[in-house]
DNA sequence: AATGAATGAGTATTCATTCAT
DNA sequence: GATGAATGAATACTCATTCAT
């Protein structure tokens, strides 16, 4: 049939269309944050109209939402894979902590500069956006409990107010990612670096007496 | 003198109404952000003229400026006077850790509210503003480095990138500050909070055979 | 031949779109009036593209234009019949009032929603359309001021100023019209509403000695 | 006291400002109708800013909303004074109603534009404008019918539906004012044509016996 | 002929800022 | 110094209209 291959097309191009103005918005909120551009540096930037902007987004926090929404959607989707089988052993835990933390990286390399948006203008856009980008953070908390309550319980982890810690450990990583996007850690091979939190996390600060 | 005992009240005055102004904006900015409220808002939450606003502040984000500083100087006021003689013992530098938490504590304690609304927002209002933020963090972070280097100098505590680490640390008080603020630890003694951090920091998540 | 088939069918189908945009125009009109609605509003309602709207009206103006001037010509044709043979007695003026005001009646009644429309809205649209309306008000004045000025001569009415008096009529008429319309007289048969018009007009207000 | 005497100038400076949109606007939904101008027309005609208008009313429907009740209130004030000592004699009604038509028409006269301006567009401008203007109809009507009632029960008009007759005779007036308003009758002495209405409605168009 | 995505001119509305009182 | 009416630049958003498919 004719109208099913030209729908077809046409949702392509309203698609693409979409995507040229997702794209456009999220250098644009890269440049100036999410507070300063207006809806006309964003259809400038992506080379459209401006009730192009509107036929596709409700405003500019919609198109804010989306992108966000697409970035974190890509970020738990890579750990939907994960969870699977506890680990046995001290070392395995801290193996698959490295593992986890590299999947992250990789992902968040992409895109650098929208990450660091995020986490510093997400929280001020709206208390809905908020609670979003917050909820990702919870869910990264949440998992890491239920990973510590279950090390406790194998006896690999002093016991302690697991939700307490999960926290912190999130903490640590959103700090230690804020720092290595805005590239204060350039000099820091990521390995390294994720490696130093683990051995933070795992020992403390406190030198151990069987460690040599 | 008689012109100087009104230029007295006059500038009490002055200094009144900038009080009122601030503490107005304080409230309008905890009640709605910084970004949706306008000028309006905060003379009718205080209870003066427009004109009034522009004779005190140049603008809004002057105003946040002045309210942020106010913040981070009565929250570096306190540790100015820490400091001093570093400590010669591990059990030391946690006392002083759990003493510099606690005084921090009490300070935003007073502020809880406003405390959240910096942590959120200031980095979505300006460069300058977030930088004026990020640089208390970095304060911090170099303060605590400075101690590691010191502890590690020492021997009380083993070699790491003090820089990574310390900047860690801020993160877990951060994440931990806002969960607090948020009412999400409502249920567990502030103290008990300090001390679960200082464990995690200093033990780290491994059970350590002295420790029973 | 093929070719004048096709176009037939071609221009049916054409007459059918058009139909179906006007229905769709009058169904809007009503509901949300003339100004309100826009023309996606009548292509939602036509169940058409946009783009079918300009293939066969200008603009909006075009499509209500064309609305009216089917209903007043609708209105128009059926008292171009009538106007015949002059009345030779006073009952039979009577008669023929009676009998064009129920001829009115039949058509309108069938478009009740759009002749309030036009009632309401016609005169606020556009100088030109107003006109259109305003045109067919001076029609049935002008019809019945030579009437009146027949019956004059004929001495079947009292003299007087017959155009003042044909547009008096005309107003009563409107008025009752648009009562009986906007459902105010429900309760009342046509028939009953039409002879007290008739009464008022030919009797007016006060007792006649002849009247018992 | 000072700010007493400032607060009153500025409350009448104010009221200026309003004054002065509000003729403005008369002058430019005159002359352009209610739908076709915009603000900005009736900011420049009136010589004040855009935010002035707001600051004033809250669109361009409030302004004619405005202007329509002042209108209204002006013209039904006259009647409130009125309405008194029910006539005695068949005469008298028709003094009483020759007497109110002359009293509008005293008033209207000084708006002539924007009285034909509210009969032609408020009823298109929104439902509740609308329904300002019928309401008013609706008192005249009402007003008309109690006297009709009252001269019926006293005999001096003979028995009828009165509600559609004072209908009827709104319907007359507001015809008849509105050829008057665009100078259709400019021939005719203002006297005669009121007159001309009166001997219409009490006398009906078939002649009397009794009158020579 | 029909479609509906794309367009951008047009408009309402807001709000920081000024300044006469 | 305090006020708040007046201002107009800035901006979001709509909608008639076009045109490639």
């Amino acid at each position: 049939m004719v109208s099913a291959l030209r729908k077809q097309r046409e949702e392509e191009r309203k698609g693409r269309t979409r995507q040229q103005l997702l794209r456009a918005a999220g250098r644009v909120f890269i440049q100036k944050g999410y507070h300063r551009p207006n809806i006309s540096d964003i259809v400038a930037e992506a080379g459209v109209g401006q009730g192009t902007f509107y036929r596709n987004f409700h405003d500019k926090r919609d198109i804010f939402e989306t992108l966000l929404e697409g970035f974190i959607s890509g970020l738990l989707e890579e750990f939907s894979e994960m969870s699977a089988h506890p680990p046995t052993h001290v070392q395995e835990y801290r193996d698959a902590s490295i593992h986890a933390l590299l999947r992250m990286v990789r992902i968040v390399q992409q895109n650098r500069k929208l990450a660091l948006l995020f986490i510093r203008e997400a929280p001020a856009v709206d208390d809905y956006i908020a609670q979003v980008l917050g909820g990702m953070y919870d869910r990264f908390a949440t998992l890491a409990k239920s990973y510590l309550d279950h090390a406790i319980e194998s006896g690999f982890v002093r016991p302690c107010r697991s939700e307490v810690v999960a926290q912190s450990i999130v903490g640590m990583g959103l700090r230690t990612a804020e720092m290595w996007l805005d590239g204060r850690y350039s000099e820091i091979p990521v390995y390294d670096l994720i490696s130093e939190l683990v051995d933070f996390a795992f020992n403390g600060l406190e030198p151990r007496s069987q460690e040599a």
